[in-house]
DNA sequence: CGACACTTTGACTGTAGTCAATGTAAGTGG
DNA sequence: CCACTTACATTGACTACAGTCAAAGTGTCG
């Protein structure tokens, strides 16, 4: 669809040749946030001999459902959408993976899913073979990959919860509030004058549309919608300031406490 | 909510004081197919040591959102629901496990969910410190329990297409064909004269519900639907049979592979 | 039998989807 | 520099699918 550039990852050059990276892993922007954070400076010295950095243009494919996947990866900056879709085309996003995330599955079996570039992205490769040996020597590795899985499925079943129960307000309150909460995380504070969170959308309204299983034109007038109720201003298309975060998140209708 | 039993896992008895149990393990129904598995007869002592078995009648409550968990457990029977929900109400069902499933979550952390015995239900339950000993001494249970959860995210992405972009009837063959394959796996074979595959719901339609991210209303009306289109017979309100399964499985709209 | 929980059916409503037109912004080439 | 293209986003009018509210039906248990 849309035409967009298909680059597969054999098309891709390596940044640097191997060689001339003896210790790439020290410098890593990730280095301490991504899995490779479990690991010792000496263990991380394995990691490095195996790794390779990769960069991707938006829109490139970084692996398809049904293909049985040859590497792993760590993001290292850019954003990547997973998605499935049914055979008419109708399409859901099941993961917005960001950096530090990791990708690929381990223990073989094939992703049941497709995962695209959607803004440039950089990679730190691992292949299959190699980096499965890793996981049995070093066994924190192997438990850090498990931690980040339950937590992955955690956000699985918050967002059936999103899809199943929430309305369209809701939805896409949840979302602005999402990537509201990323910002903070990394760092962004409100602006010191307006206390206004700023955030950046890092996806089209199509695939918001998609993540939240609603159209392209529902998500547009939500977002008009939570304007005129001066919860949110945009500064751009892609650019939303928040003034206020409890506003958004008493519209957001987070999962509450079970009443139990 | 419509007044169910409520059973804490305190409240329960063992079904035998564990001394008379020396070796409950080698005669457990779930042996080979749940987590133990991965256990030679030498460790599967280990975990026969630490394990208790204990019966619930349906609606008692397993773990709730915000508790720490305390125990791990295999099911050994029956079906328990997870569910998540806002605060003013609305439900959605994250999970349906069956034997032989897991419950509990490693490595720490509250489980963001509820569980609830749909059914009678009968556990192998662990203590959640001595469990996670094995887990780190046995390395085979962990991955076991990894390719688990690897599992079990896939599937939730899978729901999560079906929640987010799939119509009523569609969700509802969906559900009716998990059933129907789960009846399958479980050696249920079709009837030798009609050839139709006879499933039993498991849950109430209010469940079916909120598993499907519906109202009761629609879904009853879209299995009269299902029925008047002889897709399906009821046998009575909780018996299905399905003369053919190809039919059902046009309408439930499977995930195509992806178009790339 | 009556009580209660669950299910089905009917009539009506409303939210989000569909179809179509217009608007906006970035990039291309004459 | 300005028309033109292209992709993306917004807005409007209308529709339809699923939700709501209400009543009746079914089945089970004491």
């Amino acid at each position: 669809m849309c035409g967009r550039q298909v680059v597969t990852l054999a098309t891709i050059h390596e940044i640097k040749p191997k060689s001339s990276q003896p210790n790439r892993c020290a410098t890593c922007a990730v280095r301490h946030r991504a899995v490779c954070g479990a690991l010792s400076e000496t263990e991380l010295a394995h990691v490095n001999g195996i790794s390779r950095r990769t960069r991707l243009p938006a829109g490139s494919i970084i692996f398809h459902a049904q293909e049985e996947a040859s590497f792993f990866a760590n993001i290292v900056s850019g954003v990547v959408k997973l998605s499935k879709s049914l055979v008419d085309g109708r399409q859901q996003i099941v993961g917005l993976q960001f950096s530090p995330d990791f990708l690929g599955r381990a223990y073989g079996g094939e992703n049941p899913y497709f995962a695209e570039a959607v803004t440039e992205v950089e990679l730190c490769q691992f292949p299959k073979n190699k980096f499965e040996k890793l996981l049995f020597e070093f066994p924190m590795l192997e438990q850090t990959l498990f931690e980040r899985t339950l937590n992955e499925l955690d956000s699985a079943r918050e967002w059936m919860l999103l899809l199943g129960r929430k309305t369209a307000v809701e939805k896409v309150a949840t979302f602005l509030l999402l990537l509201a909460r990323r910002a903070g995380d990394q760092g962004c504070v409100p602006d010191a004058d307006s206390g206004a969170i700023r955030i950046v959308l890092p996806i089209t309204r199509a695939d918001i549309a998609d993540y939240l299983g609603l159209t392209i034109e529902t998500v547009s007038r939500q977002i008009t919608r939570l304007k005129s109720r001066e919860i949110i201003q945009m500064i751009n298309n892609r650019t939303i300031a928040i003034p206020d975060l409890t506003a958004l998140e008493a519209i957001s209708n987070q999962s509450g406490s079970d009443t139990y």
